[in-house]
DNA sequence: ACTTAAAATTTCAACTTTGAAATTTTAAGC
DNA sequence: GCTTAAAATTTCAAAGTTGAAATTTTAAGT
């Protein structure tokens, strides 16, 4: 009965996780569409390109983004034609892929990062740092139990 | 200063809990499809309804689930197609369509319900009474700033 | 050298999702 | 009653997303 108990609010607790998420992700995807032009997908392979800042094979792009080699392949199609990336076949393994912003993709990412930046920090306004280390530390809690239990 | 660290952590918060979302929703996607035949946006759809206890609005619908007018439509058609749900339009409003699920859609459910529910359980096995406290509070002020500065 | 298995990426069909435009119906103001 | 605006839903094109199959290349074993 207290484990039945504890089930429920689990499952309570993370459909209240998605709503959060996904309105979240609802007002970014409006804000680059408004401001920018631009969709959320682009702007998060950007991001992770330009944090790694080198190369990166196509399947270290979707295993960070936690999407399928498809979808990565799709997106950076689309950045590909907007210049904004471009692909290099690595010599000594032709059948890896690497992937870097261009020049334009830098400066365009740039420029779209810090307003993004702001964004979220508009979004998250009434979580401080108390808040923000806990929900930190709640989240590698939950983290844990997904590599331990698959 | 301290303002810039502050927006940086919100970033980086709001980076975690996007990750710890698409990996659970990864998960259940896996497990409703392995074991159900199913997606989640129909399990989604089907578990508003249930839980509603009684038709809904299309626009109900879409606004409890976060999603597009467009993409309720498309959900409710392949439910449909399936004999788990059906529409009726009003009397007193012929613009409003109400959708329930049928007998054998809630059938179903109930027998996906559960076992998706013992998933969710065993994804966030980590997470106890306190833990889930926490997290349920934190939301809730997250939630309380999206309202705000809207 | 040859064969086979594994690895990396792309292709493909099916589905989901969005945002805008179109459609249908109701309500309001005149 | 007529016109116009608003509301609810659907339609539509474009984009994103997945999982499986196909393709290309490398590595391993014989």
């Amino acid at each position: 009965m207290a484990q039945e108990e504890l089930s429920l609010r689990r499952l309570r607790t993370w459909l209240r996780l998605l709503r959060l998420t996904r309105s979240t992700e609802s007002r970014l995807r409006d804000f680059l569409r408004v401001n920018f032009d631009t969709t959320l997908p682009r702007f998060d392979v950007a991001a992770a390109l330009y944090r790694q800042d080198e190369p990166m094979k196509m399947s270290e792009l979707s295993r960070m983004l936690l999407v399928s080699n498809g979808n990565a392949t799709n997106v950076v199609d689309r950045l590909e034609q907007e210049g904004k990336v471009h692909r290099v076949s690595r010599e000594s393994d032709k059948r890896v892929v690497l992937v870097e912003l261009t020049p334009s993709g830098r400066d365009w990412f740039r420029e779209i990062s810090a307003a993004h930046e702001q964004e979220v920090n508009r979004i998250f306004a009434n979580l401080g740092h108390d808040e923000l280390t806990q929900l930190r530390d709640l989240i590698r809690i939950a983290e844990r139990a997904q590599d331990d239990h698959r």
